[in-house]
DNA sequence: AATGAATGAGCATTCATTCAT
DNA sequence: TATGAATGAATGCTCATTCAT
């Protein structure tokens, strides 16, 4: 009788290969996708070298799998949050929220799939560089709240965000296609991120805006709640 | 007789270590941190590759001072201009200005700075998952300025920089302690973080705000919105 | 009761041997031997990887079998136009026209027979040399044209014709024996195949030979020239 | 002082080049050019494996260097001897001697560069392959010359030559632009090789012909003559 | 008997680091 | 002191062969 690939056989290839996205995605955790070789998974896993690729058909592919399977599940559950009905703002809010309790655990991973660290030391020097902008809109939000032109705040959290805020719209998905752009459509992302940073930092509050404190009746689990003032 | 070192000789020594800095930052320009070889580097500096080793201990430490010679001089523009006199919201505007300037010049080392590229395909992945958070909150965006609760704004701008705002306060330099934090002081953190977004994303915006011009009139498509001039 | 194979067992068997060789002929015709692999094999012909080695002890021997298959089939066609009946030259004509038109279809089977691509780059340099040895006996010929002591002839065939009379009688199966040959033996056979090109070269022809029609006439520039029909 | 790349340094360098090439030779004159690999190379030149890369830029260029290194040489010395004045069936005699000697010197070699052996089974049917179609043109012959049609020759070193002939100008450079070629374009090149070896095989010898005889005269080394009759 | 997942040695290639000159 | 050839471990990937199912 000829053989046949049983339910059986498919199941315990499928949970291999789960085996192997979760060895590597410990390997990026752990030392980033630098420390991700073949190999090394490979022993991990328990496996030999030769088999992983009868699950991924090049490193690159692999690597590229592990970082959709880290990606998608935060990315899903975020989505969900921010489609419940509500008021904008307090979705906006839950949203936030659910954004950060999952970033905060895994902190290393969230790391590694943000800022690929090439190497200890030069890690290190990025969370410099970083932190030198922020202190330089850190002492800037300080002025604005001394001279009574921005509202209170926390200084190092909006400095941290402006820094953020920029970044992320310079070299993020929204200016990948830059090379087209003329100087104009520059001049505009730019303006853009001006009165979003301003906005954020200048504004007076008005009392009847649906400040997180509200939130917070609306959550089952209860943890990560903040306190009403800052 | 023994021998010292001459104020000739040093000055000679820290002039090729400049040199070899320069031409490393160049290296990590052109192709990121994967393309700077001490093989590549010797020979665009002109020097034989043992040389390198008189200058830097090893590689990382060479790529750690490489970026930070890049990170430095960007660092010190941007707080020149933050440090100048003027309304705190003027400055914030010229900062931004400044840092947005200087990062679209040199795309390519601001992306290696901020995040090494590992892998086109990985590369593919990172920009899929910003823009899969980023387009999470677009809707969000969208559909405030729709319903009246948010003012006119960009919303894939907006998008982008909570994005950003979140990621860097989250996986930055702020959060780095973030090991030895009581859940008490993280919950401080996420508020901290609403309240920013929230203030920028939802508030509206009075008439006495030094905003570029512009930005208020009403759109329908809710679409990159650009001021005349910047 | 023991086990004892049926006829219809055995023929089955036979006919998944065969099955098996053809589709190793495929794939060799298609991408030389390097492209015959146990695995591509096995899923050409519709098993598993494991099954071939019930047909096949060996890759060597599979090869060994292939090549064989491959060759037998053409060696008898040809075999079968030399052996009927007619004038000796006549038959000569007519093998050389059958071998000729199986060969030139399949090309690519041919050479992967004859001569084993390596590598693009040897490959290059294979024909390189073989050429430099056709050039100088292009010269040769065509000296001999022009002085009128050879006849009429396409001096890039004859050359490359003589090209092959050497490489063939030295490399081919009839000096493989050579370890053993005596000095005298060797010069036997150098003889033999000087006799053989000179003749083919350098002899007028006389009219009474079956030649096919066109070849006599006077050309000048010594070129590529052929009958007006075939 | 600074350092200067002395001449000796040079010399080294292209010393240990010709030690690999020489190295390489002898590994593919052994088992091919599938036992030449960086490993066995570096091994036998006493080196790392590295460091073959300073004096290749890949394999393949290596591999090519290889087959040139082998093959110039000969070329040339045969090419010598083609161009010495004498009458052109003279100079083609010496030619073929000349062709002749060099490749029955280093015969594992030359199979190795005209036949790339892809495995010894392989290479045994090859042998038996090429013996074959010989075999075919073996009767033929000797039907020609029982009944007269054909002067008298060496029947296997006749059929030898045909082998090679028709060969090599299917699957030599001369027919490398086949699949350019017309149906026409094809029939002639066929024809021309027919004329070829109708002409070596079936014309009577006239007694005026300058056959190998005479050649004796001219050669220092003296060995490798060939008797008058064969 | 058939299956195909698993093995693991082997390959070409790179590059941080060392050290004789 | 400067040099750059040499090192050799490491990497991604392939594939003939085996063997539990």
């Amino acid at each position: 009788m000829a053989y046949r690939p049983t339910e059986k056989t498919e199941a315990r290839k499928a949970a291999m290969k789960q085996r192997l996205l979760d060895a590597a995605l410990a390997l990026v955790a752990t030392g980033g996708f630098n420390s991700l070789t073949i190999q090394a998974l490979a022993q991990k896993a328990g496996i030999a070298t030769g088999a992983v690729y009868k699950h991924f058909e090049s490193k690159a592919q692999l690597c590229a799998q592990v970082f959709r399977l880290a990606t998608e599940k935060e990315v899903a559950a975020v989505r969900a949050t921010a489609l419940r009905s509500g008021a904008p703002a307090t979705r906006l809010l839950n949203t936030i929220d659910a954004f950060a309790a999952r970033a905060l655990r895994g902190q290393r991973l969230a790391y590694a799939l943000i800022a690929e660290p090439v190497d200890a030391l030069v890690d290190t020097e990025r969370l410099r560089y970083r932190h030198a902008y922020a202190e330089i809109f850190q002492k800037l939000v300080e002025d604005g709240i001394r001279s009574g032109d921005f509202p209170a705040q926390t200084p190092d959290v909006s400095a941290a965000a402006l820094v953020g805020v920029i970044a992320e719209s310079l070299v993020g998905p929204l200016s990948w296609k830059i090379d087209g752009q003329t100087t104009t459509e520059q001049a505009r992302l730019i303006h853009a991120i001006q009165v979003f940073c301003l906005r954020a930092v200048a504004l007076q509050t008005p009392a009847d805006l649906p400040m997180p404190r509200g939130t917070r009746s609306q959550r089952k689990d209860g943890h990560r709640q903040a306190p009403a003032d800052v």
